[in-house]
DNA sequence: TCTGGGGTCCTAGGACCC
DNA sequence: TCTGGGGTCCTAGGACCC
């Protein structure tokens, strides 16, 4: 593959996107430090941010390092609609573009110079659009691959613009702390630090079979090929979910049978039917189950053929959960159980699906699978005229799951829609 | 007195096959 | 008379991202 002298990838993030929204939604909110909470920090505000609060961060050390900090109900799906208005103003440029989160996204605007100029005028254009059209802030990098147009988005951040011209790329890059690099953590930059690697010019004195030694044969060659610019990803348009999962926060619960059976009628449900409105399927099947102190361990199983059929699901999950619960690890609290689908399949094996459990017969065509598929199709058709919570699953339908509100799970779901 | 939910990718070891 | 090498698939765990 040759390589392309010429700047013409774009990466569009918007600034700080929850907290944003709430100042555009409430003017009384401007200029103040806020977040999106309350329990955690989903979003801060760029004056919040200057107190040190950080997503992620637990409530009560946001109040700390700032107690003026207001917390602002999230508004779900208004976050879902201007992404998708923001996007939309992108696609007026370039029909190439691959959405990777709710508020970012890559373009390749090679073939729309001769249209709208130069791709740092169209980085120019985008911005004056999403800032009067839409009110919010979006930083753009320009470059001539995704990895360093991420990098360059990021060092244009709050409301800014960077260009990196391809023969200027060392010189921008050399000064630049490390955990820019996308897939850099703490874990990766406190190997790196170890060995007096502090910002990506140091990189550039190591050879990659070395850096391959500290991390490991893919990131190695990966923050190697970024040294040697070298970068081939292509923008791609029709990228689809290779998962499906969901999961739910218990606070702190003894691991019953009931407790495992009731939570992962409620995931299933979620799970599989997001599978059959996608019209997947999946094989393999991977629970996880946190303890205190963030101590998780994950199970999974690999059938023969992909299900989607929530009592299929939800009950080869809790096979597997209470298998892990029950050795060892036996009376212990847990605080999260978790479930998820992948290995997808684009066509559900409706013949082939199985009966309940792992340790059951399920050969093909059994009488069962034919009346699972019954029951889905039932739910799915009472729901898609009356509404999601007009009809459900016995096991599903009990308890506590709504500590979070469904909006921000819908949210979460739609990051990424498998099609 | 360590928090939410949804994802992707990588690694190491073992089973199994040719 | 148990030894070589390569490949694929699966499982469990971990790092990382939004």
């Amino acid at each position: 593959m040759a390589p392309v002298r010429r700047a013409t990838i774009l990466h569009a993030d918007l600034d700080a996107f929850y907290a944003s929204v709430e100042q555009l939604l409430d003017p009384s909110l401007r200029g103040k430090p806020i977040a999106v909470g309350p329990g955690v920090v989903l979003a801060a505000s760029y004056e919040a941010k200057a107190f040190g609060i950080t997503a992620g961060m637990p409530g009560w050390r946001a109040r700390k390092l700032c107690p003026t900090i207001r917390f602002a109900d999230g508004h779900f799906r208004e976050y879902q609609r201007l992404g998708d208005e923001v996007i939309e103003v992108f696609r007026d440029f370039t029909p190439l573009v691959e959405r990777i989160s709710i508020d970012e996204a890559f373009l390749d605007v090679a073939g729309a110079i001769h249209l709208f100029g130069s791709p740092a005028e169209i980085g120019r254009a985008i911005r004056r659009r999403v800032r009067t059209e839409i009110g919010l802030a979006v930083s753009v990098g320009v470059a001539q691959t995704k990895h360093l147009a991420k990098i360059a988005s990021q060092v244009a951040k709050p409301d800014g613009l960077v260009v990196v011209h391809p023969d200027r790329e060392r010189e921008f890059l050399n000064p630049l702390p490390i955990e820019l690099i996308w897939g850099v953590g703490p874990a990766t930059r406190a190997l790196l630090a170890a060995k007096g690697i502090h910002t990506i010019g140091d990189i550039a004195d190591v050879p990659t079979s070395a850096l391959q030694l500290v991390l490991g044969q893919a990131a190695g060659s990966k923050i190697g090929s970024l040294a040697a610019n070298s970068d081939p990803r292509r923008v791609e348009t029709d990228r689809r979910a290779s998962s499906v999962g969901a999961q739910s926060a218990l606070g702190r619960q003894q691991a019953t049978p009931s407790l495992i059976r009731s939570t992962f009628g409620y995931l299933a449900d979620r799970v599989a039917s997001r599978l059959r409105d996608a019209g997947r399927a999946g094989r393999t099947i991977t629970v996880r189950v946190r303890f205190t102190e963030l101590r998780s361990i994950t199970r999974s199983a690999t059938l023969p053929v992909g299900i989607s059929s929530t009592l299929t699901i939800a009950g080869l999950a809790t096979d597997l959960a209470i298998a892990a619960v029950s050795g060892p690890a036996g009376g212990r609290e847990i605080t999260l159980l978790a479930v998820s689908v992948s290995n997808l399949t684009d066509e559900p094996a409706w013949q082939l699906e199985l009966p309940l459990g792992l340790g059951d017969d399920w050969r093909p065509g059994s009488p069962r699978g034919a009346a699972l598929r019954a029951v889905d199709r039932s739910v799915d058709a009472v729901r898609a005229r009356f509404g999601r919570d007009a009809v459900g699953y016995l096991t599903a339908m009990s308890s506590a799951h709504e500590r979070v509100p469904d909006a921000f799970r819908e949210l979460a779901e739609h990051h990424d829609p498998p099609r």
